[in-house]
DNA sequence: TCTAATGCATAAGATAATTATGTATATATT
DNA sequence: AATATATACATAATTATCTTATGCATTAGA
C-alpha cells in the first residue's frame, strides 16, 4: 500500500469482486488492475495479496488454475459456486458499511 | 461489534467526527450515539473504543476532563486543535478510500 | 550489462480489532 | 429484599489483517 489507505477488510472484497468481473486473473494482474482502476490511489502489496488469495482457497472461494508463459509461471485465480456467493455477501457489506459511515460523519457526498 | 462489519482504520474517524461535531462527549455517550445514528448497525465494543480514545489522548488530539455525575464518573474528551486538522484529515481519506472502492466494485450507488 | 518489470512466495513485526473479564454505582423489576 | 439491567470505566489475551523486508527466477528494455 503506497498512498491512500486501504482499509482492513475491504482486501478480499476487491479481490472477489474483480474476479467475478473478469473470470479468472493472476495475482500480479490484480495488483496491476487496482492500480489502474485507481489512478495509482490504492496499491496492493504481495505481502497482502499473495496470503488473501491463499486463505480465499483454502476458503474454498477460489480455485486456481496454474499456466506457464513466456516459461514463466502464473497462476489463475477463479471464483467457485461458493465464492460467487461471498462476493455478493461482501458487496451488501461494504454498501452497508458506507451507508452507515455516511450517518456517522454526515458528509457532504451522498450515495445515490 | 455487532452487526455489520466496522472497517478497520474507521473508528478513529468516527470518534473524531463526533467529537467535532458534539464539542465534548465521553466512551459510553459515544457507544449510544453510535448505535442511534445507525440504527443498531454498529455496535461499538467497549475493548475497542478506551483503548483508542487512549491513544487518541496520548496523540494529542484529544484532551480529558473528567466529571462526576450521580456519584459515577464520566471522561468527557474534546478535540485539540491537532485534533481538529486530524479530523479533517480522516474525513478526506475517508472521501478518498470509497471513492476507490467505487472505482473498484463499480456499484450501482454512487457518490455524489 | 545492468535495471526494471513480471511473477511467485514467506517471515517478522505492527496495528487494530474481538472476546472475555473485572470493578463500581444507579435504576428498574420481580 | 433480591436480582437484573443500564451506566461507566478499564485491561488482558487472542485473532485478523495488514506493512515491510526479503528471497527466487525469468524477460524486456536502456
Amino acid at each position: 500500500m503506497a498512498n491512500s489507505k486501504l482499509y482492513k477488510g475491504s482486501l478480499n472484497t476487491i479481490i472477489l469482486k474483480l474476479l467475478d468481473e473478469k473470470g479468472k486473473m493472476y495475482g500480479y494482474e490484480i495488483t496491476q488492475k487496482v492500480k489502474d482502476l485507481t489512478k495509482g490511489e490504492l496499491q496492493i502489496t504481495e505481502g497482502a495479496l499473495y496470503p488473501a488469495l491463499h486463505k480465499l482457497e483454502a476458503e474454498g472461494l477460489l480455485v486456481v488454475e496454474v499456466a506457464k508463459v513466456d516459461n514463466r509461471l502464473r497462476k489463475y485465480y477463479k471464483l467457485t459456486k461458493e465464492g460467487e456467493k461471498e462476493t455478493a455477501n461482501k458487496l451488501a457489506e461494504l454498501e452497508d458499511f458506507i451507508r452507515s459511515m455516511q450517518h456517522l460523519v454526515n458528509p457532504k457526498w451522498n450515495i445515490q
